[in-house]
DNA sequence: AGATAAATGCAACAGTGTTGCAGAAAGGAG
DNA sequence: CTCCTTTCTGCAACACTGTTGCATTTATCT
């Protein structure tokens, strides 16, 4: 399913704009800032409305959001074939290469917490090394010490 | 133990500034935002101060930190009595009073990820409304049906 | 094709957090 | 107590995320 279908299946209006950010997301398949959004689009479109798409997109339910360890959010295409994908995972995020992943072979855990508080959501992210940058880092480690 | 015996304990200098800080933060014992810290300080104290005075805090270890979910950072004065405090456990924010609350009764779980990959910590935010503002939302609702 | 509703781009703003630098204050030595 | 060195503080300026209001353009329906 490709973003011209996702659109088509909402009740908002298909627009390129709209079908340029939701491709980007559709093709890393992870959590994305702003800013990483809009390095990989063809350029010419406004901060504001990649904002203003992406909470469009939230709102719609065709990507979840968690915010990374710098408080930036991070939007991301859900998986079609995943219905409990939006955003009940946990996340790692590198702080090497800086990007997130989801955890969805995990789900958030259940915790009581006071019987009149109201639990309406939670976020769980993992930070460190990926295994990408751990493997790099450590072969360049032995390739000075050698 | 109030923050001046806690700062002489550490090996940075003992100024007015870090006593007040030290002091609010030992005062309310919940996360809090620079901004919060600032609204219970004498005044005149720069927020640049403030700001590295509490990554000072967190770098000697007599505070945790945790970022709510507005994506700026909160943070909390150690409990003495509770050496395994430093953020190991989840956080929960009301998005009604705005507070953050440290879930001291839980333990962060630990979750597998792959054998490469470095966690180095995580976060955990539960968010919704508090008790306080539950139980006010409620019994308002009474009052103005009746 | 024309009307209407929504989407886009622009300017401006609020807030968090950072850096560089000059003056002020803390802590130690004589 | 006084001087000296270190480090702390406050100021100015900056980078970045995210938001709002408004004018213009574009999509969709008739």
């Amino acid at each position: 399913m490709d973003a011209r279908e996702i659109l088509q299946n909402t009740s908002i209006r298909l627009t390129p704009v709209r079908e340029a950010i939701l491709g980007v997301l559709l093709n890393e398949r992870c959590p994305m800032s702003y800013r990483e959004v809009a390095a990989r689009l063809p350029g010419g479109q406004d901060r504001v409305t990649l904002y203003r798409t992406l909470s469009l997109f939230l709102k719609e339910g065709i990507v979840h959001r968690v915010m990374d360890m710098k408080g930036t959010w991070r939007f991301c295409a859900h998986d079609p074939g995943h219905p409990g994908c939006p955003g009940n995972h946990p996340h790692f995020a590198c702080r090497v290469c800086g990007r997130m992943e989801c955890l969805m072979e995990h789900s958030l855990p259940h915790l009581e917490v006071g019987p009149e508080t109201v639990v309406e959501g939670k976020h769980m992210v993992l930070y460190g090394i990926c295994r990408g940058c751990a493997v790099k880092k450590t072969s360049k480690k032995e390739a000075g010490s050698s």
